[in-house]
DNA sequence: CCCAAAGAGGACTAATCCAGTGCTCTTTCC
DNA sequence: GGAAAGAGCACTGGATTAGTCCTCTTTGGG
């Protein structure tokens, strides 16, 4: 199953409630219990959030988290960033071009798999924090016909 | 790093090679032989693309397997769901709307993650294995529109 | 008609990765 | 000065994944 990883999970609805709560510092406990997520774990989340720039954080006493940069301003591929790395489908998706796999010598497919990578970045990149938050009646989407094209 | 398994990726490079060999069988041992893979991991992976119906087999001497589908009637996403298992980037993504999971009370992003993973489901199964041998520029997924419901 | 070449099928193992834990240190406010 | 809060590690247990091994079945050729 290709899935993002649980913390990323985690991270996003962490996020999510940031930004719901306007300017206000909040902090780890709270969260913890709001979100039935162990405490060490959200810890560990808000800080590397607050590494990359998305939180600011208070230390001491009645300090916390709040949002650093505006909901809209904050990309899906930027939170996965922080926690999962970067959208590599493929070692032939890395940035550096210079980097060639161990199969390079009988592989057709490199400038069209970053191709896609580069599709699915992009992608990550435009859907925003807001737009994240921004739920609608399940229903209206749910009719998924399993449509994964002609399979058998 | 969000990345194909390893598995897809050599899946991927030896359905490639069926591409380029007509109707002939090709058995498990050249194909480890020429792409440097292991003899077991290489069938392994033709017996699940086979089980799938991508693949057929010959059995006995002189056996081997062949395309049973065109190559632009292969979707990236069918030799990766064979593989790697539905693309399902979240839990909540799960095709069964039924599904809640733990978080459902808290989280406000399930319908837009739902569209997230389909538009991701839907480019990967517009993806051929034609298009992914030669040298096309895919086309580009577009974004989600929260005011119009445009959801395929 | 028997043997070797090929796939089918499943169980197993080793290594890697990930979620979650536990500690100690620093900062800040009262 | 002490308690509440974040910072920064290093560690562990379990799950996942890559890769292995063995036995069975099918098929064609000598």
């Amino acid at each position: 199953m290709i899935r993002f990883s649980k913390m990323a999970d985690y991270g996003v609805l962490l996020l999510g409630h940031f930004t719901q709560n306007g300017n206000a510092l909040v902090n780890t406990a709270g969260l913890a219990e709001q979100y039935h997520m162990p405490r060490t774990v959200v810890a560990n989340l808000l800080k590397e959030f607050c590494k990359a720039g998305l939180l600011e954080s208070r230390r001491g006493l009645h300090g916390g988290y709040r949002l650093l940069r505006a909901p809209d301003d904050i990309s899906l591929l930027d939170m996965l960033s922080v926690i999962d790395g970067p959208v590599q489908l493929t070692d032939c998706a890395a940035e550096d071009i210079i980097h060639q796999c161990d199969y390079s010598d009988v592989c057709h497919s490199r400038s069209p798999m970053r191709a896609v990578n580069q599709r699915i970045v992009d992608f990550l990149g435009q859907m925003t924090l807001s737009e994240l938050m921004n739920d609608v009646a399940p229903a209206t989407i749910a009719p998924l016909d399993t449509s994964t094209s002609t399979t058998s």
